[in-house]
RNA sequence: GGAGGGGUGCAGGAGUGGUUGAACUGGCACGCCUGGAAAGCGUGUAAGGUAGCAAUACCUUCGAGGGUUCGAAUCCCUCUUCCUCCGCCA
């Protein structure tokens, strides 16, 4: 959610970045309704005080008739005022929370995702002297993928992996960890950007795959229609990404400024409904309704999140080059950050079979918008008490694997492994 | 899944209808004391909201929600969570 503080301050400037984001917004019936809700709460508490007072004033005594029938009469105003507060503010909050965050005045301003800004390509492309294959075409030759049974057992975007694709899979998941958790190596990424944070590692962590709905609904992530699974006869959403899941851990907390960062380095199998997608990406593994990632996600004080955030964009870009994938960075347009970033940053690897780059990393910049609905504080040295900054970023999801198969491919059909993963494979170079 | 018992502030722990936002103990912070420390003594120690320039005033919150009552941490209902026992089970 946005500061309503600062909604009834810039009414003007909110209504304007909204719709730069693509959000129609009533800004105006949102105040009308912040004014009426404060009206009434006015109007409740002023009657609440008085009966507060008639019960101070009886004390330990009965209380005489006089009082009983006051008592009566403030309790039935009450009741009637309590009722429209409510229902006011349930109105209030549904309209709060459709005003996106704010974006930062660094983010290109755009309508579309072709509006998205390259900041840079890193790699050569791959030339190839044979007839290169796409991903799909080379798993499903070597046993990797079984797209048609999964289909028979769970129905379309599911699949199976098998042999060494799985391997290649853990090897990417155990590389990421060892990666995020290495303190050297953070600190030389820190310190290559000119970042001015800690290099405290990233604590590994296996979230629960589902949420409730309330916890749900304060990250701000819940898309019923498109993207997420009920449980059937539970209050329980499945996470469509290990964020979804890790973001509310400190749900209602305030946490001491001396914790932070707090970093933490999630893996997950993540389902998606993926729900206007019909015929897009059906090759493969590109778009699952099932699939795993590492993600990172980190809490850290309002000044230090901005660094925290290009630190997450620098953390992907080592995982990358490591790899020796081509890939692309993306300043993401106003269009295309999403409700709840101020400012997102997309990697995409280059995949020769498509001759185009795909999105593989994604990292976003939240500030409080977040934690105001999740309610997660820091109290400061000072004692004071601010809301904590979230930021989230992918380590690795499947999608590399795309880039690796079809970048890294032989004329034999094979596949060479990277060579920093070759340690997680029993040495093996070519798959 | 069945039976029973709990969820109170930073922690422990009182409190079964009327100044209980909450006794008491501990922790922590500050002050006094001391050459310095310990001990001792004293003071302080929740979050959110409304009004206000502010000082401050008021409202809400004792797992969550609803109900009874003039009045609820205290009574009733639902949910949730933890513990013990039984059952089942990777």
């Amino acid at each position: 959610m946005l500061d309503i503080q600062f909604i009834r301050d810039n009414p003007v400037l909110v209504a304007k970045r909204s719709l730069q984001k693509g959000y129609e917004i009533d800004v105006e019936g949102l105040l009308g309704l912040d004014t009426h809700k404060r009206q009434l709460q006015q109007q409740v508490e002023e009657l609440r005080r008085q009966r507060n007072e008639i019960a101070e004033n009886t004390k330990g005594q009965k209380p005489d008739p006089d009082h009983i029938a006051k008592g009566r009469e403030i309790k039935a105003n009450i009741l009637d005022l309590e009722h429209q507060l409510s229902s006011v503010e349930n109105d209030f909050m549904v309209l709060l929370k459709t005003i996106p965050n704010m974006p930062l005045d660094s983010v290109p301003i755009g309508t579309t995702e072709a509006d998205n800004v390259v900041i840079r390509e890193v790699g050569e492309h791959p030339s190839f002297d044979f007839e290169l294959k796409n991903h799909a075409q080379i798993a499903e030759a070597k046993g990797w993928l079984d797209k048609e049974r999964a289909t028979k057992i769970a129905g379309a975007r599911f699949v199976y992996t098998m042999g060494d694709l799985v391997r290649l899979e853990f090897a990417l998941w155990q590389f990421g960890m060892d990666v995020l958790g290495n303190k050297d190596i953070l600190q030389k990424i820190i310190s290559d950007n000119n970042l001015n944070i800690s290099a405290k590692p990233f604590v590994p962590i296996l979230p629960p795959a589902v949420a409730k709905q309330e916890v749900f609904e304060a990250t701000g992530r819940l898309n019923k229609q498109e993207q997420t699974y009920k449980i059937e006869d539970e209050d329980l959403w499945l996470n469509a990404s290990a964020e979804h899941t890790i973001a509310p851990i400190f749900l209602n907390e305030i946490l001491p400024v001396s914790d932070l960062p707090i970093r933490f380095v999630g893996y997950t199998t993540a389902f998606r409904r993926e729900a206007g997608t019909y015929g897009k990406d059906t090759e493969g593994i590109f778009r699952l309704h099932q699939f795993n990632k590492l993600e990172m996600e980190s809490f850290t004080t309002s000044d230090s999140s901005l660094d925290e955030h290009l630190f997450m964009v620098a953390i992907q870009e080592y995982l990358m080059t490591q790899l020796g994938l081509p890939y692309r960075v993306l300043e993401k347009c106003t269009a295309d950050i999403g409700r709840p970033n101020a400012k997102g940053v997309d990697i995409d690897a280059w995949l020769p079979s498509q001759a185009v780059y795909r999105e593989t990393h994604t990292a976003d910049y939240i500030t409080d918008y977040q934690a105001r609905a999740m309610k997660t504080r820091v109290r400061q040295d000072d004692g004071s008490i601010e809301l904590v900054h979230t930021n989230d970023a992918t380590a690795f999801s499947q999608r590399p694997l795309i880039a690796i198969i079809e970048n890294f491919q032989t004329a034999e059909g094979d596949v060479r492994v990277p060579e920093i993963l070759r340690p997680y494979m029993g040495g093996k170079e070519v798959i």
